[in-house]
DNA sequence: TATTGTTATACTCTATAACTATA
DNA sequence: TATAGTTATAGAGTATAACAATA
């Protein structure tokens, strides 16, 4: 890793870094990532004031309304949340009316995931607001094609775990 | 809004999406932004597994070496931080003889921020563990060039508040 | 009156261990 | 034994209000 004639390579990880190696907050990756998903987020919970609704929330949502059927498990892998978390989550979305849990065929341990008929009209506006937030991130991007660029860039960084 | 002849411009904010408009959770900005963020930091935190520290200690510590002598309020409000959350994470920091408060010079309110000797033989290894992670980022994003461009597009996002 | 640092507090998010009922 | 859902709990991170000292 640091091998002799380090010093001919300066700055071949970092940006620009003063005498002593520190990096510019600037110039970090995760520090800009973080920026700019706490702003992002920012925006969506903004946007959804009308609706209030978490982005953990629209993205169970979401991902039922495409995929009815799932196991509550595999909700909750595929998002990343830990199926201890996602129970009080679920709960939420039971207690508005907005999906619900039904008790799958083969397997008596397990929940199947469903919209409720108000949430599948929920998802409607839930999408249309979405929609406006979405368009004014690519709008501040450049364009639709510096949107796909960006999460091109983003699925590199997260690899096969998607 | 959503004006007639809305159909005919499917998917001009989202990526992908299905028949009722729900968008494919891989096609949207918020959420792989959030996914590579998680995931850069857990890198860091195991990058730092020698040296236990934190995104935000590391901010703190590599802003405090590159401008001393800046009041504690600046550093905080220049990484985002709160200043009643500041204090805490400060003190950690002063525990550890990393970094201390000076009575500033003019107004007997504010507290100039430095480094310590230790702190800054602290920073020094701090830099090597950091290069290490930032660079395995760089070679995962395919090379310098793609950072800077990755880098450019969330300053897109963050616009005038970076 | 306003600002700096501080304390206290609360709320969200996340992580782990342990329980239950099934498999 | 292992898995699905659940409960309880603890730790971060973050947000606001209020206070003392100073400007």
């Amino acid at each position: 890793m640091a091998g002799p004639g380090r010093q001919s390579k300066l700055e071949q990880a970092g940006g620009p870094a003063d005498a002593s190696g520190v990096p510019e907050m600037a110039t970090i990756i995760g520090y800009k990532l973080r920026r700019a998903q706490l702003l992002v987020f920012q925006d969506f919970i903004d946007s959804f004031a009308e609706l209030p609704l978490r982005p953990a929330e629209f993205s169970v949502l979401a991902l039922i309304a495409r995929t009815p059927g799932l196991k509550q498990s595999d909700i909750a892998a595929r998002l990343g949340i830990k199926r201890a978390n996602f129970v009080s989550l679920m709960d939420g979305l039971e207690r508005r009316g907005l999906a619900e849990r039904r008790k799958a065929a083969g397997d008596k341990r397990s929940h199947s995931l469903h919209l409720t008929e108000q949430g599948n009209r929920f998802v409607a506006r839930m999408v249309e607001l979405w929609q406006a937030h979405e368009q004014r991130l690519v709008d501040s991007l450049g364009g639709a094609a510096e949107r796909d660029r960006l999460i091109a860039l983003l699925d590199r960084i997260i690899g096969a775990k998607g």
